[in-house]
DNA sequence: GGTCTGACCGGCG
DNA sequence: ACGCCGGCCAGAC
């Protein structure tokens, strides 16, 4: 099985969680984003999706993790602020082919991707 | 062990 | 159309 997705299958309080984000950011493909409503969607915790940007916190300090990829629901870089340097993510994304004016991903609806709709 | 915050989201006024 | 508010989960003090 290539394809392993897990179904919200955290018990109590676990590090699946983080590994979970981990997974689903590091599948993102090039010149693609990603909202954390997305993602928090396809872990089971669509509510929740500032765990998501916890998540992300943390692997930005563990890991190569291309959160930079990952903006919120509107295509803003919330997160940006959380580089090393303003504009890290900017200079990432636009990097990938994805253009990037004032902090606004273009055409973010058509470069969004979607974990539990395209990994389903 | 209780409390607060946090890179969000969606609804309501 | 814009601004504000609550909710939800998990980690840190």
């Amino acid at each position: 099985m290539q394809t392993k997705k897990k179904p919200a299958v955290r018990k109590t309080s676990n590090r699946n969680f983080f590994e979970d984000v981990f997974e689903v950011v590091a599948l993102i493909p090039k010149g693609r984003v990603t909202s954390y409503g997305a993602i928090a969607k396809y872990l089971g915790t669509k509510m929740s999706a500032r765990m998501v940007g916890w998540a992300m916190n943390a692997a930005h300090s563990q890991k190569n993790i291309a959160a930079h990829r990952v903006v919120n629901s509107k295509g803003l870089l919330t997160g940006k602020h959380h580089f090393k340097t303003p504009t890290a993510m900017q200079r990432a994304l636009e990097k990938e082919g994805v253009k990037v004016v004032k902090d606004q991903v273009i055409d973010f609806t058509k470069r969004l991707w979607d974990p539990s709709k395209e990994l389903m």
